[in-house]
DNA sequence: CCTACTAATTAGGTATACCTAAATTGGCGA
DNA sequence: TCGCCAATTTAGGTATACCTAATTAGTAGG
């Protein structure tokens, strides 16, 4: 009985691999191979063998996996992976509006407290920020139904033709990235100009009227979703 | 590698059992016995042993422990059960003061979060509360040196005669006794006036000046500490 | 001083969640 | 269709942190 058991019935480990598995799935919800999950996850394939025949042999199983044929998540399973995608959001939101974290801290912090707070300290923040639809990524929050809206957006790094956009998150997986994106004023919400680069790599951007204009390498840009405002 | 390594290089169980060693060793630091241990952790007097030898065997060990002689806390082993208390108490102090929870709750919910926290969460919440020196049951919190101010109060249990106190603390080891105490208006600093009752057993108080008094049994007044203030 | 009793320790086992190394398996190109 | 290769699974092993049962060590009373 030893490994940390949470205010719900998960374990932390459990709760990661529903979150790798909902992520990696997409909006489709496809099948994901042990592979990806074992990359994303960091530990090794066999583990990740392991772990599902678990999940799924369970009386109320979170996931749907057969031999060979990747992995799903069933309804249960879903709706967790969504609440603690919900309780990450929120944790990152309160970090950087009460407690006045720098945006690249809060996901390392959020990542750990996640698996831990309760229901009660859930809702609370939740109250206190004012029930928020997005993160300090731009990312939208999960609601306690396990709702969560879509945008529809693309990667900076897709864009093919300058123009107009608006930013509409920006990834929290890289601290340097993020950095780099804090420092041009990229923020969810602001206008964004953008030319290509001279090289076929690379992007030349601006926020706001701001006429300061930065560059941006292809890795960087990745790291950045947008909607086209204009040509 | 599975069970939660936490923000400091410690498991879960291993703060908690320095915290245990802690509490019960008292001010004078005294060697505490595997079964005070067990029972306070709740676990088998095997487990407290097996623990006890990996914690005293390791490089830099956390506690001095000599087979049937018990155990104290080395050096390293107080600044960690000290840093532990600091981070339970601040995130009490802040759930009751900026997430309003209600004062039976903040026990519970800080017993986890105190494991996880990073030392940026703890400066951030210490320094959002104007840096707190007493949590809101009244214990004091230890500074970030490991410093913890000790004052002289007795148990509301082991009052003899009736007069007039100021109120210390109150425990947070059983929410039911805690939600009677609250309910009498017994709030740490508060003015609290003790009669005995007609019986041998229990205390007839009433707090501030209000003319209200409240029958508090032995049982619950052993949850409270108080300092005299007069006969 | 020796016995009884309780505390503490040792021995052996469980579950979680990882690992490596050695089979499999399934799909794809020749 | 065959065989190969990467992906996957199985088999066997590690560390943590528990457990029970059996043994041993102190200690207090007769």
């Amino acid at each position: 009985m030893s490994p940390g058991r949470q205010a719900n019935g998960n374990t932390e480990s459990v709760d990661n691999y529903l979150k790798a598995i909902f992520y990696l799935g997409g909006p489709g919800e496809s099948r994901v191979t042990i592979k990806s999950l074992a990359d994303r996850l960091c530990v090794a394939p066999a583990s990740v063998t392991n772990m599902l025949q678990k999940l799924a042999s369970s009386p109320a199983p979170l996931v749907d996996y057969e031999r060979h044929r990747g992995v799903q998540l069933s309804g249960a399973g879903k709706r967790r992976a969504l609440e603690v995608v919900r309780h990450h959001r929120l944790i990152e939101t309160f970090l950087y509006e009460v407690l006045d974290y720098p945006l690249e801290e809060v996901h390392a912090e959020a990542e750990r407290l996640e698996h831990f707070i309760s229901e009660r300290f859930e809702e609370r923040i939740a109250a206190k920020l004012g029930h928020p639809k997005i993160d300090p990524h731009g990312h939208s929050i999960p609601t306690m139904e396990g709702e969560m809206s879509a945008r529809e957006s693309m990667m900076l790094a897709d864009v093919v033709e300058g123009g107009t956009f608006v930013i509409d998150s920006v990834s929290d997986r890289d601290t340097h990235n993020l950095r780099l994106i804090e420092a041009c004023g990229i923020t969810p919400g602001a206008r964004l100009r953008v030319r290509r680069s001279g090289s076929s790599e690379g992007y030349s951007v601006s926020v706001g009227r701001s006429p300061k204009s930065f560059d941006l390498s292809r890795e960087v840009a990745r790291d950045v979703r947008i909607v086209r405002l204009t040509k």
